[in-house]
DNA sequence: TTAATATCCTACTAACTATATCGGAATAAT
DNA sequence: ATTATTCCGATATAGTTAGTAGGATATTAA
């Protein structure tokens, strides 16, 4: 798994948009807030919802919603979806993997299988509800923080 | 952590000198038992004799070995030598993260660190001892199924 | 001494990927 | 009509990947 900057932005955006979840959020909005390059986002918005991740909304006051509620949406899906697949190396991942030597008994291979299964049972099992809601808390701490330092 | 083919390669030639531990073994025995490129093979070893990981005799006869013991080199030592950190995102192993917003504590960030952790608490416990062991059962393997075959 | 067999070293290249940017068309609300 | 928005395709540029090419240097066996 590589997460690259498209990747990064797809992610922090669906968890923009998790945290404004069923009120339409544009791309200018996202972009500012995130932090990420306009032109690029916009892109990554319409693959997000080619992939039926997101919804949109055209014309003025129009926007980006989530397709589901968070809770459906796993980290895992959104990286596959964008970076490809989690595992570290294409025989780990691919159906028919080019035979080593020894057989295909490739003992490299078997821990790569490993380590992406490790990486698959975590990414798979965060949604961006668990994601919002350590948002929050994290928000709530910073703030806390905020409240004794001013 | 992705694994290019370079960094495949660095692991097999790894694994076939531990095999043939002490024993010289020339770029070209290796290129052909693994099936790597020659000419890329060779670079590939000019680099881990660098990296102090292997040490070279010169001349006829000559070839490379490993410069220590299959038991005190891991996993994780060459795939980080080679490929780079095996943490998934950048922002999860630099010394200082640029600063998301909500105050950097990112929650994305968070995650990828955490995965970064499972990954590296894997390939820093797997040497090439242990490679090397798995290896020769699954050649037992392998060959006591030939022989019910033939 | 010479031929053969090795490693060593630097440079080059073609294809691909990552990270955007640009310009405008289509759509909807005010 | 104006403005704010998504939609869409093309272009650009830099870096990475996966090699290849050609020769210099070292060692040894005949």
């Amino acid at each position: 798994m590589k997460i690259t900057f498209k990747g990064d932005y797809a992610l922090k955006a669906v968890l923009d948009l998790a945290m404004y979840y069923d009120k339409p959020q544009s791309v200018d909005e996202i972009s500012k807030r995130q932090d990420i390059p306009y032109k690029f986002l916009e892109q990554i918005l319409l693959q997000l919802k080619k992939g039926r991740f997101v919804k949109s909304l055209r014309g003025r006051n129009g926007g980006y919603v989530l397709a589901h509620k968070p809770a459906q949406i796993t980290l895992g899906q959104i990286v596959r979806f964008v970076d490809g697949p989690v595992e570290p190396i294409s025989c780990a991942f691919a159906a028919k993997p080019s035979p080593c030597n020894y057989s295909g008994n490739c003992v490299l291979r078997e821990v790569f299988c490993d380590i992406g299964k490790m990486i698959a049972e975590k990414v798979d099992n965060i949604t961006f509800e668990n994601l919002k809601e350590r948002q929050k808390k994290n928000i709530a701490k910073t703030k806390k923080y905020l409240d004794y330092s001013i």
